[in-house]
RNA sequence: AGGGAUGUAGCUUAGUGGUUUAAAGCGCUGCUCUUACAAAGCAGAGACCGUGUGUUCGAAUCACACCAUCCCUACCA
């Protein structure tokens, strides 16, 4: 069979994905192993796959994929988040650009247009994590808005009302005039922003004095019910128990006092909004002010303001601004910085916003999820996370989680036309429960609360619901098999900027509905940036699209090069170009190393189905260097083992790396590779050859975590494989114990074989002509000696107890070994070379000698340290005399 | 404004008081198309560990200050 020179990805990964996918081996049934679980961070419905979820979701499936192998029962669950705002946002414009406006239509009409949409659109994201290879139980795929799953939002939203931890009232909400909702502190994005400071002139009334306050929000001036002053401040005093005039609208407000005033700030005069700042909402409160709501839900100028109305916030703002300059009642306008909030969704401008809205009492529910993280019951990986954790979950404010939306889990409160309110299920029982306080109730009255709730606070479900959406009726000791199989579960790994969206309201949620938290890890992986540091987004157009990069390189590379340098919560410098086009290639030196390294294990697996197996007796540099890789292999994997139980993925992927194109390649694959007569490769041993392919097995086994689809395809070349076979399903392979004695033996002869090279290379020696070594030993044979005779391609390598004349020398530790070189030796050279040699060691043997003369080092240190320096000096004499000597004799 | 994190070769990182005078991968330079792989092989150059001051027999590693970058929190109109 031809096997093609290059490594091909597309033809794998469209052959094993579905393969893999036909025999289930993606699919979890509890049994009895022990399960290792995780859930996905559910991408939204309207999402895209982009470079974040390439990241997370390769972690994710690295994590799994490895538990797989080690014998754990792996169950990774997929699905997706219904997004009230964004989807609701996106189905909205659907329905303009068709000139169906939303409240046109029903409620129902609605959602049926919106769940249509969903049907069409709300898997790309997850048909697009299959082309990274993930390997997510898709059977048990969820989504939150589905029926079950909303049931137990409705439920817990009785239960947590039941218990007193929801309340309704009005407050100062974040509002999102394009998305008409309100949405949480979290939601809100703060940007530094250049703004205008005005300084616009309220007369005093009747007098020709007037009072200057200074604001960036002018076209709220019709919303003022008061201009506040400090008591303190001087050059208001005299004004107590005045009145003065807002410009625009010539209405008469009082000027009151109150040491909240900074009086360094503007002119220490301020105008008070109370519906539209929640500052001047509290100072309305306090000095009891009426409330003016100059704005509609919108944005755009209310009838309650009284002028410019109708007009939207920003145009408002510019032609109010031009016409009190008309008028003569701005004194001056200055640039200022401050910052100003954005939607998270929709990226309008929050306007504070009072209405009546339901909050979760955060105070009792955050205490246990905070001490879940401190006492280690949860681990932040890394560990930096948590005294963010820790400061946000003791300044926790309530959590506003209506919504106006429609897309959404309505709220199950129920209202008559008296003003009372119920909170339960059904209509039907809202009429029951609504009669016991109004026995003049007529059912038809009786309307549902027409807001959602936030869609975290479904998520926050996530863990819980995906495995049994019934728990929160049932109870946690009534739960399905399922959730008792696999909850908690073990490893979550998600972006540090839903840390508390979403990780710790899951906590709080599984601390309340089971008493344990949903997982014991919580890996944080960085954010994806550009070589500039810039947040790779769609607005930046710096953002590759990660199938591009696909079906550039291959998944597997892909895989490879997003991790090869993204150690946990540190963001990942991607180096794509900072702007993606149609025009510029795409191209990433991390994927390319991908790629490479692809291919490079593709040709190992060429060399080795290329040997001819012939009845000729085993070698002795094959038996060697068998050994040694075995012992290699166990050492490495030992460590590669350790970090990832430390989650320190790049560290991980990079021994992996080191130990498959260095050791296995470099090293083993040369020393029992067969010799080459007259053009031809002669046979190698049935025993090295079998041995060879298991050890290429296992090789490929360390590596499958990160390349998937090629280490599958090489698994069913490398080896006969039955029909219901895969690499996935296999062993992961057992660390045995190590002879640190070999292994420490073969470094040296990685050094010798180092050594010989850089003396053809220096000498112009080709590779084809064999070279003399002899070592300076007493020994008079050791265990690799066959394998340096074969990498460094020597005729012979052998021991003498002198000096060698007409040779050229060089040191490994501190053993001498000459290289016969008479018609190549020039003793300028050598000179040259031995003195910097030379002068290298005396330096260190200073540095040594200086720490041992020092009494206070020899007396205070570990005896233990000493005598390794000791070691060292010893050494350092040893191998400078030894210089010395050659020297001499040149 | 307050809090936190980070700063090690051109880039991305490892190293958290003494295992050679700082390690690796990529990149770079030079040489080699040697029959698995030029998407390769081999060799080499390259950082006084952000700056300064301390603590210590000894500091990339600990402390303090400063500088830079990033993140989070906060109502300065």
């Amino acid at each position: 069979m031809e096997i093609a020179k290059t490594y091909n990805p597309q033809e794998a990964e469209s052959k094993w994905y579905p393969y893999w996918m036909e025999h289930k081996f993606f699919k979890s049934v509890p049994d009895s192993r022990t399960p290792y679980t995780i859930v996905i961070p559910p991408p939204n419905v309207t999402g895209v796959l982009h470079m974040g979820h390439m990241l997370n979701n390769t972690i994710q499936d690295v994590l799994i994929r490895r538990a797989r192998m080690r014998g754990f029962n792996a169950c990774w669950v997929p699905g997706t988040d219904h997004a009230s705002i964004a989807t609701e946002a996106k189905v909205v414009k659907l329905l303009a650009d068709k000139g169906i406006k939303k409240t046109d239509l029903s409620r129902e009409e609605f959602l049926k247009y919106a769940l249509d949409w969903k049907e069409k659109y709300g898997g790309i994201i997850l048909e697009q994590l299959k082309k990274l290879g993930a390997s997510c139980d898709w059977d048990r795929t969820r989504f939150t808005m589905s029926e079950d799953m909303s049931e137990a939002v409705i439920d817990v939203f009785i239960d947590l009302y039941n218990k007193g931890h929801i309340y309704r009232g009005v407050r100062m909400v974040n509002w999102d005039p394009q998305g008409m909702t309100a949405v949480s502190d979290e939601e809100v994005v703060h940007k530094e922003a250049s703004s205008k400071l005005v300084f616009v002139k309220y007369m005093i009334e009747g007098s020709k004095e007037y009072i200057t306050v200074a604001t960036t929000r002018p076209e709220t001036i019709m919303g003022d019910t008061a201009v506040c002053v400090h008591p303190e401040d001087e050059r208001y005093k005299h004004l107590k128990g005045k009145k003065c005039i807002v410009p625009v609208v010539n209405r008469a407000v009082p000027v009151i006092f109150d040491t909240y005033i900074d009086m360094e700030f503007g002119t220490g005069a301020l105008k008070v909004t109370p519906a539209h700042d929640i500052n001047d909402f509290n100072l309305g409160q306090k000095h009891k002010l009426p409330v003016i709501d100059a704005l509609t839900p919108d944005g755009k100028i209310s009838e309650a303001a009284g002028a410019y109305v109708g007009m939207d916030r920003f145009a408002a703002r510019k032609q109010i601004i031009k016409d009190l300059q008309e008028q003569g009642l701005v004194e001056k306008i200055e640039e200022i910085k401050n910052k100003i909030g954005y939607s998270e969704r929709t990226n309008a401008v929050i306007e504070p916003k009072l209405s009546m809205q339901w909050f979760l009492k955060m105070g009792d529910v955050s205490k246990p999820a905070l001490e879940a993280v401190m006492n280690g019951e949860v681990k932040l990986i890394p560990e930096k996370f948590v005294n963010t954790y820790k400061h946000w979950m003791e300044n926790v404010h309530d959590w506003c989680i209506s919504r106006q939306l429609w897309w959404g889990q309505q709220i199950p409160a129920w209202y008559d036309s008296k003003g009372n309110t119920v909170v339960c299920k059904t209509k039907a029982e809202a009429v029951e429960l609504l009669k016991t306080k109004n026995s003049e109730l007529k059912p038809e009255e009786v309307t549902q609360d027409p807001d959602v709730v936030d869609t975290w606070f479904s998520s926050w479900l996530w863990p819980l619901t995906v495995f049994d959406p019934k728990v929160i009726q049932k109870g946690w000791d009534n739960a399905n098999e399922d959730l008792k199989y696999y909850y908690p579960t073990n490893d979550l790994v998600t972006a540090p900027e839903i840390l508390f969206f979403w990780v710790a309201r899951m906590i709080i949620a599984g601390k309340e509905y089971t008493g344990k938290s949903p997982f014991s890890n919580v890996y944080l992986t960085g954010i994806v940036r550009d070589q500039l540091g810039r947040k790779m987004s769609k607005s930046l157009g710096n953002s590759p699209d990660p199938l591009d990069l696909i079906a550039k390189y291959g998944a597997d590379a892909i895989r490879v090069g997003v991790l090869f340098s993204s150690p946990a919560g540190n963001d990942l410098m991607f180096d794509t170009p900072l702007e993606i086009t149609d025009e510029t290639p795409l191209e990433s030196k991390y994927c390319e190393q991908g790629s490479k390294f692809a291919n490079k294990i593709w040709n190992a697996f060429r060399l080795v189905k290329g040997f001819e197996i012939g009845k000729v007796k085993q070698s002795a540099s094959a038996a060697a260097a068998i050994t040694w890789f075995e012992n290699r292999f166990s050492e490495q994997l030992e460590i590669i083992n350790d970090q990832y139980s430390k989650y320190k993925m790049s560290d991980a992927l990079m021994t992996t790396y080191k130990l498959i194109w260095d050791d296995f390649c470099a090293y083993y694959l040369e020393a029992i590779k067969p010799e080459f007569v007259d053009g031809k490769s002669m046979p190698i041993d049935p025993e090295t050859y079998y041995k060879t392919i298991s050890l290429f097995e296992d090789v490929l086994k360390v590596i499958h975590p990160w390349m998937p689809f090629l280490t599958e395809e090489l698994w069913h070349l490398v080896n006969k494989r039955g029909p219901k076979d895969s690499i996935m399903i296999s062993k992961w392979p057992e660390v045995k114990s190590t002879d640190a004695k070999l292994l420490k033996e073969f470094e040296a002869v990685k050094q010798i074989v180092t050594e010989v090279r850089s003396i053809r290379q220096k000498k112009q020696i080709s590779p084809n002509e064999k070279l003399e070594v002899f070592e300076k030993s007493d020994a008079s044979r050791s265990t690799f000696d066959d394998v340096v005779v074969k990498l460094a391609n020597l005729s012979s390598f052998s021991y003498t107890k002198q000096k060698v004349e007409g040779a050229t020398s060089f040191m490994v530790f501190t053993t001498e070994f000459f290289v016969p070189l008479a018609k190549y030796i020039n003793s300028d050279e050598e000179k040259e070379k031995l003195i910097k040699e030379l002068d290298y060691e005396k330096g260190f043997l200073k540095s040594v000698q200086v720490k041992l003369a020092n009494e206070k080092f020899v007396s205070n240190a570990k005896p233990e340290l000493v005598e390794k320096e000791r070691k060292k000096e010893s050494d350092a004499l040893s191998k400078i005399s030894s210089l010395e000597e050659q020297l001499k004799n040149l």
